[in-house]
Formats: structure tokens, C-alpha cells, sequence
DNA sequence: TGAATTTTACGAAACGTTTCGTATTTCATT
DNA sequence: AATGAAATACGAAACGTTTCGTAAAATTCA
């Protein structure tokens, strides 16, 4: 059941992500009702999209319970790194260098932040 | 016919903009040709690909001659910086120094490479 | 206990992408 | 002009994602 291809995780599923990494293990009822905030989406396509996630290993289930809990297998740091990861060999043919110029003019950024995206730099030195 | 939604190119959609990008103006059998250089795919593929993709608004056609040939309605820059703009909301919350975090801790990076990030980012300082 | 509520399970439809078979059109060669 | 080769047009199937309706199961509470 596990996941197959190198693909990441569709837009739908990175939403249920990210209110699982944000508010910890929930139940579909509270991911459902975190994303409904945003966009109005039914309960059972929630569920089932959960459901869906977990057969490919996206997420746990605690399923002890009468309220299924729901945790991500992965932390946000490691899926970002595997987003931008999958983006760097498919579009910039694994040049970080190129997708970091692209990041910095496709938004623009405050000195505040270059100040620390140099001192990133600075303690890749050693 | 055209594109409505913010999403980007498919991977098999950016495959054959990269062709273009990289060959210029080309046939279909040309763009076939060259992807089967790297997985085989049938001409009739690529060739309904590429008619829909000129639906969509992401190729120009001249259909003045026989074989009619395609090239790209955007610019290799401005389809990547729209890429990664919307990897940018959608992942990171707009935070482009999320973003060249992740991307610098996603590969490795050649003190090569951190010196012209750094030239970027004093560039960007007037 | 029994009725109402909440949750999960299941199946299928709607949608977009990708693939390809077949038919039609256009061109090149003789 | 006739034949064969090469290209385009068209339609549909296969596939994965997303959506939701309905049924079944579990829980709550009156």
C-alpha cells in the first residue's frame, strides 16, 4: 500500500497536512472543520481523503477509539524538503542555485531575511 | 480556452516546454523524438499533449505548413518564477525564506554556488 | 432500552491528465 | 493523377484525484 511513485502529496492532501502539523493528531471532524475555514468542503470528502492518504502511508490512524485520531507519518520538515527536492530535479535539473534565484525574484524579501539566508550560508562554510 | 486556474504546467506538460525552451521552434516529431530520449512515449502522445496544450494557452502554433510547428507562450523564466511562486503560497505560506532554506538543505551546494547566492542577495540590497 | 446523533465504510460519479487506436488530411514520389 | 508515407484530428479508454450520497456501525442520552 505504501507509496510508490516520487510524486509528493496533491494540494488537497498538503491542506490535511498542514492543519495536522499545525494543530497535532485530530479527528476528521477538526481537519475538516480547520479547512472549511478556508474552503467549504464536505465531511466525508475529508474522510475519505484521509482515508485514502493513510492507505499510502501519508498519515497514521489511531483507530483505538470510536473518534479515529489522525497523525502525519512525516514531519513538514522533512516533506518540505522532499517538495522542494522533487521541484529541483524536475524543473531546475537539481541547480539549487538557480531555484534560489528564482525564489528570491519571484517574491520579493525583506532586508531582515537576507540578513538570515546569509547567515545560513555563513554556517554552511565550515 | 484559456487557462483559468492558477495551477502550473503537468510534468508531462513541462517536459515538452523544456524541449522548446532548450531546441526552439519544433514539430511534434521533434518534441517526440527528444522525449524518447528519455522515456518512450507514442507520437500520437505527444501530439494530443501538445493540441491541448495550445488550448490552454501554453504553446503557439503555426499552422501555416504542413507540419506545424510549436514553441512556448511563456519564457522558461517567467514559467519558473510562476512555479515556484506558487510552490511559495502553497508550501510556504509566502515565506521565500522558508523557501531557500529548504532548498538549500534539500542538496548540497558547492561553495561556488553559496558565493553567487551571495552576490544575488547583494545585488538585491540597493 | 431505544431513538437520535455522530462517525466510519463503501461505492460511484465528476473531473483532469495521459495514452493510444483509428480515421482523415496533407504531402512527396513516381 | 495514383500510390504510399507522414502528419493531424478525433474519440475513447485508463488512471488518479476529488467529491459526495447512502448505508452501516458506534456512541450518546433521554
Amino acid at each position: 500500500m505504501a507509496r510508490i511513485k516520487g510524486q509528493g502529496p496533491t494540494d488537497k492532501e498538503l491542506a490535511i497536512l498542514k492543519v495536522l502539523w499545525a494543530k497535532g493528531p485530530s479527528t476528521v471532524r477538526q481537519v475538516n472543520d480547520e479547512i472549511n475555514k478556508q474552503e467549504k468542503t464536505g465531511y466525508t470528502t475529508t474522510l475519505k481523503l484521509m482515508q485514502i492518504m493513510t492507505d499510502k502511508g501519508l498519515l497514521i490512524r489511531d483507530d483505538s477509539t470510536f473518534k479515529h485520531v489522525y497523525e502525519p507519518a512525516a514531519s513538514a520538515e522533512d516533506t518540505e524538503n522532499r517538495i522542494v527536492g522533487d521541484m529541483l530535479d524536475k524543473v531546475f535539473a537539481g541547480s539549487a542555485e538557480k531555484l534560489v534565484m528564482r525564489a528570491l525574484s519571484a517574491k520579493q524579501i525583506t532586508a531582515e531575511e537576507r540578513k538570515n539566508i546569509r547567515q545560513i550560508l555563513d554556517q554552511m562554510e565550515d
